[in-house]
DNA sequence: AATGAATGAGGGTTCATTCAT
DNA sequence: GATGAATGAACCCTCATTCAT
């Protein structure tokens, strides 16, 4: 398996650094070699080409976000703390991982339509993760019975993605894991029913 | 003023069409002047550079909008009424303009970051709007008052953004106006009180 | 038409140049710029690749060649006096175009096979007037009657350019031309009615 | 010595195969190793390099044909026999071996000067035995005492070889060997004396 | 002897922009 | 103002060869 072989993970190290500095269509794959510290001709040993770079990069650390948030509202009762606590984890996330945020938010919005379609198969895990949220709290009558599924998580995503972004493209100034719980509580409200 | 000269209309008419068609990657210069009948060299006497045009076209677009937006709630007393007919006017208009909601929604955010900052200033106008209409709420009380204005116009945005975007990526295969009140009931509730 | 401009004739003999001193694989695009005094994109704009240089080359020199010879053997009443000229002229052709010879005889035949069919399309018509002859001479009775016209042809074509290839291969050491009456005779005899 | 090893005969009987199938330029090192079922490493225990591979294959092939022609004309009497004799096996050689045809016609001519020279050298052997037929014949006075024989020989060697390009071109459609006969007429004719 | 992971040099082509007419 | 021919910088990927094991 070459995802497990060290210069892989080197490499894609490596690309998001580059990547986050110079910008996706700056990101010479020479570039990225000489930082992993291979020779450029090893990368089409581990990725089939500079896109396949990007897909994997996004594949292996969504895979990780999306464990991570899975073990932790496991934990949780019910779907509004699940809620909450995905909002949370996601903007921890980008918080700890400024490089890996201006990728995410900026550049890999970048690709052209292939590649961003391959981007949302790889979304798709994590947006029927908030679609099984929304129809726990439909169930447990802690939303409105009458909620579209797929509205709610376009406002849920929608909502969660324009902060980070809005915050990359602001240079990070200010500390994003401050807003959690008031957007949390903002989200929660809207697929609530009515007062 | 060059903007009211006819050649600076069909530049921005040819770009509009040219990069729905081919995609932002593939929106030459030199296929926009064709399309616009006249000679490349023209283009430069009437913008900066290619990048130019992108903005001119951004600026054009949005302008328009904001203005109708602007006339329509005008006539609404409550922010209530002005946010859902904010939300219905921005699905009804990219709904009746395909070609723009391709450009807008994939095509412009494949541009560098340079680019999109001047994109997000004239977008800005929009945002403010919205703010607007925010404040009003949270005076009049229709909104909760401690509502942070910032993050709430993001969940407004970011949540019909998502869709539209959804929506295109999609194929613009549904009736995207359908979903208006559904989605203006959720953005209102998430601003409201607590039931 | 381009093919009457300045650069295009610039391109060509720059072109036959930099392909003889270095040899097809390391003729790059962007030394025949240099030499020709053009910049490296205006090559695009008066051929479609790589590959086109070297058909248009080939197409250029070959129906000037052909010309030539078709303008020579009008004047000549039998089909032997015709070959003979032809083999002459074959001869004296690349002679007195040493370059175009290394070109024409070892670098045009490293090209794929793709090139190699087009190269044959514009050969054709040179066989074709080798034919031409071969069946004026079976029909004055100069030659065989019963001479099957392809055999013959691919005799007399094969002979004349594998004896160029030679003498290209050889450095072109020795005067070409003083073989041609001992060649044409030979070939007259061997489409001739037996002794 | 390496030659009488099984894997050096692997690797040749790969390298045929492999530059049959893919074309000269296509035929990378790493699909012969792979073909002859040895580590790429390997072939360079065999061969100094990939050049090597090609020229052994000639020389190989070439030695053998060779033998089996000279074996065969042993046992003729007179030049035209012997001519003729070399003529038929010429055709129905190539005509036995179809992938060979391809990669001795067309693939090995797309070798650069320095490899063809080398070829030129192994082929050497061949048009000895060419010339060894026509100084036989010129004593004999089956053919014309005052032949040049580097012409001569060109004619033969010229004609047949255009003979088996243009069939493997052709896409080796048409049954080459049915033409012996009439070729090495023509041929002997053009090496006898006058009528 | 055999392996195969790693190396790294090398080049055709596009297209935004300029400037002489 | 308008033209459009000319410019030239910029980069991904392949594959023959090596060498530590």
């Amino acid at each position: 398996m070459k995802k497990n072989k060290p210069k892989y993970k080197q490499i894609i190290d490596a690309a998001v650094m580059v990547i986050a500095e110079n910008g996706y269509h700056h990101a010479q794959v020479s570039k990225i070699a000489k930082r992993a510290g291979v020779a450029d001709g090893t990368i089409y040993l581990y990725f089939k080409n500079k896109e396949d770079i990007l897909i994997s990069i996004f594949e292996e650390k969504m895979g990780l976000f999306i464990e991570k948030i899975n073990g932790e509202i496991a934990g949780k009762s019910t779907a509004i703390e699940k809620l909450t606590t995905l909002v949370e984890m996601h903007f921890k996330h980008f918080s700890g991982e400024q490089h890996w945020a201006v990728v995410t938010q900026l550049e890999l919005r970048q690709s052209n339509q292939e590649l961003r379609k391959k981007i949302n198969e790889i979304l798709r895990e994590y947006l029927d993760l908030i679609d099984l949220i929304i129809i726990e709290g439909k169930q447990n009558q802690e939303f409105k019975p009458e909620l579209d599924v797929r509205l709610a998580r376009q406002m849920v995503f929608g909502t969660i993605d324009e902060i980070v972004t809005s915050w990359v493209m602001k240079g990070q100034k200010f500390n994003i894991t401050a807003n959690s719980s008031i957007v949390a509580h903002m989200l929660v409200n809207g697929l609530s029913a009515d007062g």
